[in-house]
DNA sequence: CGAATGATCGGCT
DNA sequence: GCCGATCATTCGA
């Protein structure tokens, strides 16, 4: 249970981080409660140089500058004006990497998450926290904890001892980046096999 | 299946 | 500075 230092964030490959994520839990204190859930589901989104990252070209703005920043803190940002999608900075400062935490696997506090989430009535129902969106609505992260550090006490990443063996994980293409061209095609979305708290293959 | 929803970006006045 | 197109999705029919 130990919760994972800042070097493991800042480290340069942004795959590799990606892939490690996967099996580790995922922390949040938001409004009091402890809720946390396993990281099933993850896609590796490498800075300058790739087409499906929000910081491609050097593309710098106010809304893509804490990618820039140094590993370990969180990016969240609305999409389609619905959704808090909840990243990991990664990497050096300077560099715009990021992980994008796409699904989990709830462990604690689920009746918590069962009250943020009011479509969602069983504990077993995937749209608890199988999907980009709404696993930020269980833990309570939005665009307010935006650069928050994720080796404070708020929001982190920790250890459990859970171990994902490579023959586990299914590397394909990412989601909804077709205008990203030929890093498209890039297999840079991570999954753990046959869980059902990850979108259903393609 | 399709509407909802709003911050952000870029191009124009 | 402002306006409209864009978007890494979700939920209720």
């Amino acid at each position: 249970m130990s919760k994972l230092p800042a070097a493991f964030y800042r480290r340069p490959d942004v795959v590799v981080v990606a892939r490690e994520l996967l099996g580790k839990k995922l922390v949040s204190r938001v409004g009091g409660a402890r809720v946390s859930g396993y990281i099933v589901e993850a896609e590796a989104y490498a800075g300058r140089g790739d087409k499906a990252c929000h910081a491609h070209n050097q593309r710098f703005t106010k809304r893509t500058s804490v990618m820039y920043e140094t590993g370990g803190i969180a990016y969240v940002y609305l999409c389609y004006g619905v959704h808090h999608l909840l990243n990991v900075v990664t990497n050096a400062d300077g560099m715009a990497d990021a992980v994008l935490i796409r699904a989990l696997e709830p462990a604690e506090g689920i009746e918590t998450m069962l009250e943020r989430r009011k479509a969602v009535r069983r504990p077993d129902d995937p749209r608890l926290t199988a999907g980009p969106g709404i696993l930020t609505q269980a833990l309570g992260v939005s665009t307010q904890h935006n650069r928050e550090n994720l080796t404070g006490d708020l929001i982190w990443v920790e250890d459990a001892g859970k171990v994902v063996s490579s023959d586990e994980i299914q590397a394909s293409p990412r989601v909804g980046v077709g205008y990203a061209e030929e890093d498209a095609l890039k297999p840079w979305r991570f999954r753990v096999k046959d869980s059902k708290w990850t979108s259903p293959a393609k």
